[in-house]
DNA sequence: CACGGTCGCTGACCTTAGTCAGCGACCGGT
DNA sequence: ACCGGTCGCTGACTAAGGTCAGCGACCGTG
């Protein structure tokens, strides 16, 4: 069974189903294109340029789409009083109220089509869509160089950190973790996440050791999306990084409890080396040369 | 884990991959929609009609997206010789040739979409595709009346006898099935077929014994479908036909050794009777009042 | 404070998809 | 030979999605 051609005969078929799902949209009297943009703001509002990046769409495109929700009433979109080029989109409570109902009405249309299956087969149907979209989603996922003080960022570094306090017999203490992490950004530095929909499960950067040598840190992958190549593919996005920053080779420590990391650095072609560090919480130490 | 919670998360988490898989029509020069028509056409041509029903298309569009593709050679339209009325679509060999081409450049795609895989996940992937697919169609399958001559009721009708003849005894010979089939037309009969885009799966008819009694005649649900809950729709599906047709009570007879069928009458409300006909391979007789 | 670059917005424009009414050719039944 | 109905085609129209060039406001850097 070859996953291409069945990924194709799976998308022909599903093309089908869409024209049922996508059919509670058209009552509400507004086209796909300002219902994809209301789902996209989420809770705590999404910059426009964001969002553009998100959809892929063009500027003055979405520039319409949010006007005509804002004339609607169900978006404000406001100047963003930390960078006065950049807007930012909130949803109204009317905004919020529509994008529930339209989320029922969504539901109820996807219930109507399993309704015919028996329990059983529904929930046979939802794992095996669950474990597609998983799939799917490690398949497409993106990794991206961003400002190791953003969001996203210091969300997934947060996640990774407490992971470690966890992990290590002494627990983990990221120190003045803030002045760290100006190192992994340009020049010299860089810091990526791995992330689906704007949901990051990945992290990792790169920084300055000498003229030659970057060093690879803070890698990290979500407990929920381990085991699928996903580490591997992380770590040569951030050696890639690395050699664009001008390194011809990079260097790395760990800790001996983080088994499945020492594995794959094994596995990528990296070499033990003697300790490099002062990192009290590090074990063993490799290199790789780019 | 509800399924049409899942199915709403699934489709709009798709909704972004088919930006993928759809891309490789965009640089044929051709929009999707005349593509669309160009794999529906098969190779053994198909009816204008069918076409439109299959697709859901409006009768001008498709003509106009037809006439686009004769005008780039890929299609011949020719009238029906039995029916003046009905064109007839075929591919050229140019067609053909661009349809494979097509087909190539989009599992090339697919490939690249789940390339960053391992074979393992790859299968998985496939697996759970393969079975989403197969729960979706079964959910949204078409029951519909058509013509027991139709090339279609045909198909299901021989591979119905076929299976017959394996699981009986003594074999089975459908007698003078071209008669027989005459009767499960209207007035006073009817043949449905069950089927997932023009391919189908299972088929029955219903013929007339008296004023107010049908007879459920032929009922067959392939065995790559079975237990998925279809025979109990195709059987509502007959009554329902049934009722129709002004009876008021149904019977039918089967053989002792599809225990499966008996099985699932009872579990519809089937009485046993009494032997009401002469047919030799029948050992079991049931009836319900509509 | 000048400059290159980014951001969002606007107007003009285009393709695709789809709808609808009406028409002539043709079929089956009477 | 007629009649109701079907089939495919045509012209006219619309909505939706999307592209592109250009503009003014604004940012960070030198």
């Amino acid at each position: 069974m070859d996953a291409a051609v069945v990924m194709r005969k799976f998308n022909r078929f599903y093309a089908r189903c869409i024209g049922v799902l996508v059919e509670p949209h058209l009552d509400t009297g507004r086209p796909l294109g300002p219902s994809r943009v209301l789902f996209e703001v989420g809770p705590d509002g999404v910059r426009v340029a964001d969002m553009r990046r998100r959809l892929g769409l063009d500027s003055g495109y979405l520039s319409r789409l949010l006007r005509r929700l804002q004339h609607e009433g169900l978006v404000t979109v406001t100047p963003d009083p930390t960078d006065g080029r950049q807007r930012v989109v909130h949803l109204t409570p009317a905004g919020r109220h529509e994008r529930h109902h339209l989320d029922r009405k969504s539901e109820e249309s996807g219930r109507r089509l399993v309704g015919s299956l028996s329990e059983r087969r529904q929930t046979e149907l939802a794992t095996a869509l669950t474990t597609a979209e998983r799939l799917l989603r490690a398949a497409t996922v993106d990794v991206d160089i961003v400002d190791p003080r953003s969001p996203q960022a210091r969300s997934a570094l947060a996640q990774y950190f407490g992971e470690l306090d966890d992990r290590f017999p002494n627990g983990f203490d990221p120190g003045d973790d803030g002045a760290a992490s100006t190192v992994l950004r340009a020049p010299g530095g860089a810091f990526v996440i791995m992330h689906s929909d704007g949901v990051a499960f990945g992290c990792g950067g790169v920084q300055r050791i000498d003229e030659v040598t970057g060093e690879i840190k803070r890698m990290w992958i979500s407990p929920d999306w381990r085991r699928l190549g996903l580490g591997a593919r992380l770590l040569t996005g951030l050696e890639n990084t690395a050699r664009e920053l001008g390194y011809t080779c990079v260097v790395l420590d760990t800790n001996a409890t983080l088994v499945e990391a020492i594995a794959m650095y094994e596995r990528a072609g990296y070499r033990p080396i003697e300790r490099y560090n002062d990192n009290p919480y590090a074990q063993r130490w490799f290199t790789k040369d780019l």
